[in-house]
DNA sequence: ACGTGTATTGAGACAAGGTATCTTTATCTC
DNA sequence: GAGATAAAGATACCTTGTCTCAATACACGT
């Protein structure tokens, strides 16, 4: 059985870390890699029936390991998966429809360094998501979901 | 039964925003403003044995959804919550202590504004987290846990 | 090509954190 | 107080994972 991986770098990846190659582990890279960005471990599950639950759980927990998928959550806290298509970022999640976008921005390394220098202690890694209603959906719906500003952390 | 209530002001909130005065949510509200911050939903069943599972994650929810709770994430995802000290801010959290700190940015506003401008669609929240080795764990261990640099979302 | 050691898998139990349901109880308002 | 209704308690259930352990499949040396 031969599977088509779009990005063979990412098993090369793996395989460079000292994992193995395996089937399951083939399939489950290629079918993210056909995936939209903000998926679920579910997701994964429910396409590959075929394939352990503890499989694929262990397996995005690899490839999160590894750098190759990031893990977000949405406004509620629920966990979704996206690949890394870039080297360091963060993400846009729209709360109505899902979507996941990235950003790339020097300035907020420059504040968290700034903040760093105050806080005390050695910063060792940070979370920043952004939630937004994309412009689609807003488009769409109200103009304004909310009071435009909520924080959750 | 009367319960001393450091902060009547919680409670009070509560009230104006429709919601009964009960002996439970007294005991709950009471409770976690004897806490330190970063505490668990289990900390608060463990403390309260006669008050039920379900009204203390009810309890929690509508602190949160009041905006007199914060729920956050350590690293691994795990949930914390801590109380909202000040209007807003964001948290920092020790990945050696588990302690959490508050820091209020005005800079991180602005630089959110700038993002927001790129990104397209309005931003309608935000969540923001600093992982850190505080000032005394980064003493007692290895002064440098990690590369220094971690994101996790 | 063929064993062999070891990483990995699958199945299913278990765990954490939380929600839904449904009956009973406690509050608030008059 | 009495009555309408919000809230509590008990418990089942759900989601997102993790653990164990026997069976399997890789990768490597020959």
């Amino acid at each position: 059985m031969t599977i088509e991986v779009r990005n063979p770098n990412i098993l090369a990846a793996l395989e460079n870390q000292g994992y193995r190659s395996t089937l399951p582990r083939r399939e489950i890279v290629e079918n993210l890699e056909n995936r939209s960005d903000g998926f679920t471990a579910e997701d994964l599950v429910r396409d590959l029936p075929h394939i352990g639950r503890a499989t694929i759980f262990r397996t995005i927990k690899l490839l999160h390991e590894a750098g190759i998928i990031c893990k977000l959550s949405l406004i509620n806290g629920e966990p979704r998966y996206s690949l890394a298509h870039a080297e360091h970022h963060h993400h846009t999640i729209c709360v109505d429809c899902g979507a996941v976008g990235e950003f790339h921005a020097g300035t907020v390394g420059r504040v968290l360094r700034l903040i760093g220098s105050e806080v005390g202690g050695s910063i060792v890694g940070h979370r920043i998501e952004l939630y937004i209603s994309c412009a689609e959906c807003s488009r769409l719906n109200r103009p304004a979901p909310t009071d435009g500003h909520t924080h959750v952390a």
